[in-house]
RNA sequence: GGAGGGGUUCCAGAGCGGUCAAAUGGGGCGGGCUGUAAACCCGUUGACUUCGGUCUUCGAAAGUUCGAAUCUUUCCCCCUCCA
């Protein structure tokens, strides 16, 4: 037999649970499905720690399923408390849509959009959460739902246990999740919804639901929760989040991102992260015995996936410029100054914290201090220095924050 | 409803009238080592500064005092135990 979309999944590791695998295997054997994965709006942007999930979306493609992307503009309104130890802040509707718009842009980036059978469907949930009717809602599905059950709930649980306030809004989530696939299964023949290990309880039970309501079976598939081999969560650093937006982070940053992976983590991430064939890095880590070119080529197909071909490219060869080579590349981020402000003299103080390089004058003091700030590769050591017309080259300066993060300063 | 305990800088957590921009640990940032890794070591960690200082911070507001994170009052919020 082939190998079909869940033997993949379990190869890469991109399989925890699932609530009937045999019997789920056998369908998409015979036929293509449709499978979901809801995701939350609260930001403009998903970060990596969402980047699995759309991983199996196009792995779904790839065996001629079709993938449904569920951005939850009414899920969103209410806030998941799954892995949250507090409520979030309520977004606003208009908010709400503005983060779908950008959120949608990845998604038609990392999924293929061109074949008519596989191409993904979006639906915002909004459009049936919004029109319930309470007391309809109720008795036609409140009633399948136990507050027994509910309670012992992970998502539930853990707040109770930990006391901590969860609110009777929140409480709902799980059921207004679960009417969702519900719904999905109804009108989108979607049988099968993914999501993080987090989510089993929810995705549970939208199966109970299809289960009392049509007497019919849907499926749940989690994928585990990636941890780094510092054991830190994947996606949100102390620094910010690896954004997916270009626009909140650049191609260059992303595959920076990629290229310093920890040695322990680079394997896994080949498998989760890249389209390389399971078989086909084992014989790469037979051959490459450099982690470090296994950490070029994990940036670069990654970079690939999100970013296209070119851009990844281009980071890598900006990334091979800056630390290897002569130190200048144009692909470095650009900060454009007036020749008349450089003329008359701009202390380096006002100018680094005045673009947002560092975050101000007193950090800016420090890192100078501590060695941190370089032009032209030559260390500042003067926290007073003016940045003049005769520290440009050809009315260019390489600004450099740090060992990793670097600027070309141009005058106009 | 009754009785106690508490809200401190990114987080945890000391301080309990001046020596407090506030110990210590974690995290972050910078440096060193190296491989743009990990581990380790060093420095740094409110803002502004003419480097003398100045300004804003210890749940909120008001007050006592020459002087408060530290004392008083009111308010808000959390927790523990009992019913």
């Amino acid at each position: 037999m082939k190998t079909n979309f869940l033997q993949e999944m379990q190869k890469r590791g991109y399989l925890n649970q699932c609530t009937n695998l045999d019997g789920l295997s056998e369908i998409c054997n015979k036929n293509p499905i449709s499978g979901y994965i809801g995701f939350d709006c609260t930001a403009s942007s998903l970060h990596v720690g969402s980047l699995l999930q759309i991983m199996i979306l196009k792995l779904m493609q790839k065996y001629g399923h079709r993938p449904i992307v569920l951005l939850g503009g009414g899920t969103t309104l209410i806030g998941d408390p799954s892995g949250k130890d507090t409520t979030r802040k309520m977004l606003l509707n208009d908010e709400i849509k503005k983060n779908i718009d950008s959120i949608k842009k990845v998604f038609n980036k990392i999924l293929d959009t061109t074949n008519k059978n596989t191409s993904p469907i979006f639906v915002n949930n909004a459009e049936w959460l919004t029109k319930l009717k309470y007391i309809d809602f109720l008795r036609d599905i409140g009633s399948h739902f136990t507050i027994n059950k509910m309670l012992t709930f992970d998502s539930v649980k853990l707040r109770l246990d930990r006391e901590q306030s969860l609110s009777y809004m929140e409480f709902n989530y799980m059921i207004l999740q679960a009417y969702d696939f519900y719904e999905l299964f109804k009108n989108n023949k979607c049988i099968l919804q993914i999501g993080g290990s987090d989510q089993w309880g929810n995705i549970v039970n939208g199966v109970d639901l299809i289960r009392r309501k049509l007497k019919k079976e849907a499926f749940g598939v989690t994928s585990p929760l990636i941890t780094l081999a510092s054991g830190a969560k994947m996606g949100k650093t102390e620094k910010g989040a690896i954004w997916l937006n270009e626009e909140e982070f650049s191609p260059y940053d992303y595959w920076q991102f990629w290229r310093n992976t920890d040695d322990r983590d680079v394997k896994r991430f080949i498998n989760f992260f890249t389209e390389i064939d399971v078989d086909e890095t084992e014989n790469i880590f037979k051959k490459e015995k450099n982690i470090n070119n296994l950490k070029i080529l994990l940036a670069n197909e990654a970079t690939k996936i999100l970013h296209g071909e070119e851009s990844a490219k281009k980071a890598e060869q900006t990334a091979k410029e800056t630390f290897q080579g002569s130190g200048l590349s144009d692909n470095l981020p650009e900060i454009k100054i007036k020749s008349i402000e450089i003329k008359s003299g701009i202390s380096i103080l006002d100018f680094v914290s005045s673009n947002k390089i560092i975050s101000s004058k007193s950090e800016a003091r420090r890192i100078i201090a501590n060695k941190g700030l370089k032009i032209n590769d030559i260390l500042i050591d003067n926290e007073k220095k003016i940045l003049q017309l005769n520290d440009f080259k050809n009315n260019v300066l390489k600004l450099s924050y740090g060992k990793k993060k670097h600027y070309l300063v141009k005058i106009i």
